[in-house]
DNA sequence: TATATTTATCGTAATATTGCGATAGATATG
DNA sequence: CATATCTATCGCAATATTACGATAAATATA
């Protein structure tokens, strides 16, 4: 069928995982890199830096937009990105929790 | 085409992209956190807990196994899961390092 | 106003993912 | 040995993702 059963799952879970999915591009992956490296918004440079298609790239940043990551804002002809500090405090945080959740105790078979 | 084009993306990018890609699902959310709240292995009782037909779950398990998050071993007929603790503090540390990259110094846009 | 620059969107093709029924394979149990 | 139980795999259908050329929309510049 190729469509999700979110409906069985808690929000906690569905969210997480759609979490995990903006992520799970490495050209997202290296823009978000990108826009942490610049320490400031990139406006434009994104395309020369990646050796992808713009109609790519600019898909992959409605996806990050979507995902609350990164903002755009427009100047002049372009548009400039910057991450979204509060989202990204979200995510970290879910990240966190879920992975804290596992503690080794060696008793497994 | 819908192929990722990896070959233009570093090493460490791809293999984190892939890490979040083994999470990005609710049913594999959901198994790793039954097998976290277990605290030993897990054998057969993940069908009757999801909501998925078995052979569902079984890729599902399939794709964990191949992420190396968990391993099984085989116990009569049937297969007990556990999450291998090695794997996971390298998914923990890669997603750590990932996070803590960003500081928010409030000069953008 | 005409042209250049930049980004978003549309349409399309190729590949991947999700889900499940059917079935095969392995190991217990009668 | 026959049967039951459990898991993996195959094959299929529906949907999603990835990538890109073409084109539209918006703004700057000559």
């Amino acid at each position: 069928m190729g469509l999700t059963k979110t409906e069985i799952f808690t929000d906690k879970q569905n969210k997480l995982a759609q979490m995990m999915k903006a992520l799970a591009h490495p050209a997202r992956i290296a823009i978000i890199q990108s826009l942490i490296k610049a320490q400031a918004c990139v406006c434009g440079d994104l395309v020369d830096e990646l050796g992808l298609a713009q109609a790519t790239i600019s898909q992959h940043l409605k996806e990050l937009k979507n995902a609350g990551l990164i903002q755009g804002t427009i100047e002049g002809t372009s548009v400039c990105y910057c991450i979204d500090p509060k989202v990204w405090k979200q995510y970290k945080e879910a990240f966190d929790t879920f992975f804290v959740a596992y503690k080794n105790k060696d008793n497994c078979c």
